[in-house]
DNA sequence: AGTGCGGCCTGTCCGC
DNA sequence: TGCGGACAGGCCGCAC
């Protein structure tokens, strides 16, 4: 499911092949996304120039001068690159004509994803306004976490997967943030002292730009005609390893219970 | 205000 | 072996 590193490679993998660049049509193959995608994307995007591709939290930002294409790939959504021409699959629902005899394809089985087009400045968009700040920007450290934390009694781990408090931090590296920096996921948010959110935040940038690094190496095939982007394997340490793993530090077996309606996997002896 | 939960959707996996 | 059902997951939006 693309994460935030994911999303980020994806920009990274798109950014060349549109900005400077027009699309010259949309095609809506099937509007019923998470939300219906709007007709004023087909009808306003085309013959814009893409000033810049974005990201915020796990949304991706188009800009042209007339507006913004905001995609969201939700839990199974990928870009494809694929030839002008070729039908689409089950599962593809949308595609952006880039003039050139080829196409970027959106294909995303479950539909979580989005694709909406605002014609104002989309961070003050209902669904970018009160993103907190970006995990691996400047506005995002230990000391920001403690103060908002104050008084709050939920879980740790919903703590921080809450938009509002950091943008874009999944389920798989709240898990791994939260292991990096020993603490206990479902430790009351507001009874956790500054010096160990300013591991927490640490252990956050850390495990995502390493999943970010490690991504960029299979930039070279990203978007490729022959399938998904590829979604990286940065070796997770706890997330995945529920059922009868041991902790890589003390050979503890991992403990797997449902956080905030999440699976939440962790080290009952190291996280604390 | 903060918290918790329902709902959207389908591929995968598990148990029978 | 085949089938049905539970589950996962991001995240909005509602209810308390």
């Amino acid at each position: 499911m693309p994460e935030l590193p994911e999303v980020e490679i994806t920009r990274r993998g798109i950014e060349p092949l549109l900005v400077g660049r027009r699309v010259v049509a949309v095609r809506v193959y099937n509007a019923r996304l998470r939300w219906p995608v709007p007709r004023a994307l087909a009808r306003r995007l085309p013959g814009r120039e893409i000033h810049s591709v974005t990201r915020r939290a796990k949304y991706l930002l188009v800009g042209t001068d007339a507006g913004t294409l905001i995609l969201h790939l939700g839990m199974s959504g990928s870009l494809r690159l694929v030839p002008e021409g070729l039908p689409p699959e089950r599962h593809e629902h949308l595609d952006f004509a880039l003039g050139d005899r080829r196409v970027l394809r959106l294909r995303d089985p479950r539909r979580f994803g989005a694709a909406l087009w605002t014609p104002r400045d989309p961070l003050i968009h209902p669904l970018l306004r009160h993103l907190g700040p970006e995990p691996l920007g400047p506005d995002f450290d230990g000391a920001r976490l403690h103060r908002m934390a104050r008084g709050r009694r939920a879980a740790v781990k919903t703590f921080i997967m809450d938009g509002r408090v950091v943008a874009g931090v999944g389920n798989i590296y709240a898990n791994e943030a939260l292991y990096r920096a020993g603490i206990h996921p479902a430790r009351a948010a507001g009874r956790i002292a500054l010096p160990r959110y300013e591991r927490l935040a640490g252990a956050l940038r850390e495990v995502l730009a390493e999943a970010i690094l490690q991504g960029g190496t299979t930039l070279r095939d990203f978007v490729s005609s022959d399938g998904a982007p590829g979604y990286f394997s940065i070796r997770l340490r706890v997330y995945g390893k529920g059922v009868g793993g041991a902790c890589e530090r003390c050979g503890t077996v991992l403990a797997s219970r449902v956080i905030g309606q999440r699976s939440s996997v962790y080290c009952p002896r190291c996280q604390r």
